[in-house]
DNA sequence: GTCAAAGGTATCAAATTGGTTACTTTTTAG
DNA sequence: CTAAAAAGTAACCAATTTGATACCTTTGAC
């Protein structure tokens, strides 16, 4: 089993790598289907976000739900528990915001321009 | 430069990564030197440490303080920026705990006991 | 028949991250 | 003269993560 030296070790188990915040901050919007989250992600592989949708469901703070219809629908939202970690996430959200305006005088440098979900 | 398709992707950017989150709980107690920092953190290489220091004083979160003395002493400590992430950090860390406990009924079977600093 | 749709696997390759060992520096203690 | 102390660097290798590509499934439209 694995052992922590200290609690938060447990949190980014949970939470660690490179997309899972990323993921989380996006339903916290709402329930989404996989198609959208790619949308939203430009950078990550079917693969990865798969993997990660996986491993967060399996830490039960996501929740998937397939609906039996051709072509498949599956949509992600937050458990309970997920909602559990608004606070982290909309405080890492505002805080990266904050980093990038300290940093980056014009944000448009930095920030890819979300394109509309048609 | 590097590009975020989200803010969120900027704070992940400064904090992270396996270690750099335990290191900056660990400063929120108080200025550390490299030694007792390596105690607390029994998993990390001397190289790992320095790396993460170092990427965490470039973006001027830690700040590094050598004294001239042999044999010599550096100590770390949050900057006022660094500062800036305490309530990340202390909610990260306290719902790290609370994850423990919703999933190891004896949180002794999970947590390392810290071992006291001689 | 065959293409498209949405979601997902499987396989392999590349990149990133982490670990090991040896070496450096300076001054004091023995 | 030699060892030890604290912090660090360099070189090299191993492990983990992440990415790219191709392929699968079902059913309705054309």
């Amino acid at each position: 089993m694995k052992k922590y030296n200290i609690p938060v070790e447990a949190a980014l188990e949970v939470i660690g790598g490179k997309w899972k915040v990323v993921i989380l901050c996006h339903l916290i919007e709402g329930k989404k289907r996989t198609s959208e989250l790619k949308k939203l992600m430009p950078g990550i592989t079917q693969k990865m976000l798969t993997q990660q949708l996986r491993e967060l469901e399996e830490d039960n703070v996501i929740l998937r739900e397939v609906y039996n219809q051709v072509p498949p629908k599956v949509e992600y939202s937050l458990t309970d528990y997920g909602w559990s970690l608004k606070g982290i996430l909309d405080s890492l959200c505002s805080w990266g915001e904050q980093h990038i305006e300290k940093n980056h005088p014009n944000k448009e440098d930095v920030l890819i321009q979300p394109q509309s979900i048609e």
